[in-house]
DNA sequence: GTAGAAGTTGAAGCCCCCTTTAAGTCAAGA
DNA sequence: TCTTGACTTAAAGGGGGCTTCAACTTCTAC
């Protein structure tokens, strides 16, 4: 017998991702999809793996546009190993070191704002935490939202 | 002489505010200006010690919403003492470091999914953050991209 | 064979924080 | 007085990441 296919319905249940992103993930070119002669979409299961890096690289706060480029640089021609999804992710752990060290630096400051109660323009840290940002470099850089978002949508609703 | 009033081209040199920006504050109600008879904006200078507070909390990683209300909390009655100053940037104390306790704890999972390669949906800790959620609690929390963001508009162009 | 759940599309909407644009009005120096 | 730069408004745009809607079509269990 053939490998069974997922429905956008069975991947949204089993990946917890709502349809709607993950229709929207195959437009922009983050996971494939076949299809039936209807023009219904068929997953292979090993986009859930995809999905999989997608979430947890979002909870990293990495973008749609890099974690594209990441999953461009699996091979085409083998299903990609651990070793291949390890060398992905072990860029994650420099970039929240990098995360991490500017929101220490800004905490740092913000003591010494806290001390002289100042906020001047030209003098406060966290008014110009000019070293923090050259620190984080010019990626978008946040701790996202998801993460304070965590519940996730029911798929029965 | 009376006080000198400053138009929003002035406080914009002077805060690094854009003026479309200073105006919305004022419309959002974070700022408040009076009128010349023509209709102008002109601004006290104690505006610009509330618009420096609004960039340190933005920096922090406040929404214009908390800002509001933090500004709302400052009396009427009286310029806003040293102390009051202190009082409200003294919370962002505790909300830098519920951030960088979530990223730290989130790197350290990371580290454990480096190890195993796993990315599972069910057992990967990156996956599931549901302690570092928790400990966040329920705001909207985030590293502002006007972290990355840090060159200020030139106003003279 | 058919009901009804689940799938399809394109377009529009949302959220936050402003910026840009268009079409004009005001203020201040020469 | 006149010129010119700075100001005014409302409305629309943008970006990132989806969600929602409307109006169908397809699939599957009975």
């Amino acid at each position: 017998m053939a490998e069974e296919l997922l429905t956008v319905g069975d991947v949204a249940g089993r990946s917890g991702f709502a349809t709607s992103a993950i229709r929207y993930y195959e437009r922009e070119g983050l996971v494939g999809a076949t299809r039936t002669a209807g023009g219904q979409r068929r997953f292979d299961r090993s986009v859930l793996r995809r999905l999989a890096f997608i979430r947890a690289g979002r909870n990293v706060g990495l973008t749609l546009d890099e974690l594209r480029s990441a999953l461009d640089s699996l091979p085409d021609s083998r299903t990609p190993t651990k070793a291949d999804w390890q060398r992905l992710s072990r860029q994650w752990r420099t970039r929240l070191d990098d995360e991490i060290a500017a929101l220490v630096t800004l905490r740092d400051g913000l003591d010494s704002c806290i001390g002289c109660g100042c906020l001047s323009l030209q003098h406060c840290r966290i008014q110009n935490p000019g070293d923090v940002a050259a620190y984080i470099g010019s990626g978008a850089v946040y701790l996202p939202d998801r993460l304070t978002d965590q519940r996730r949508e029911d798929p029965a609703k």
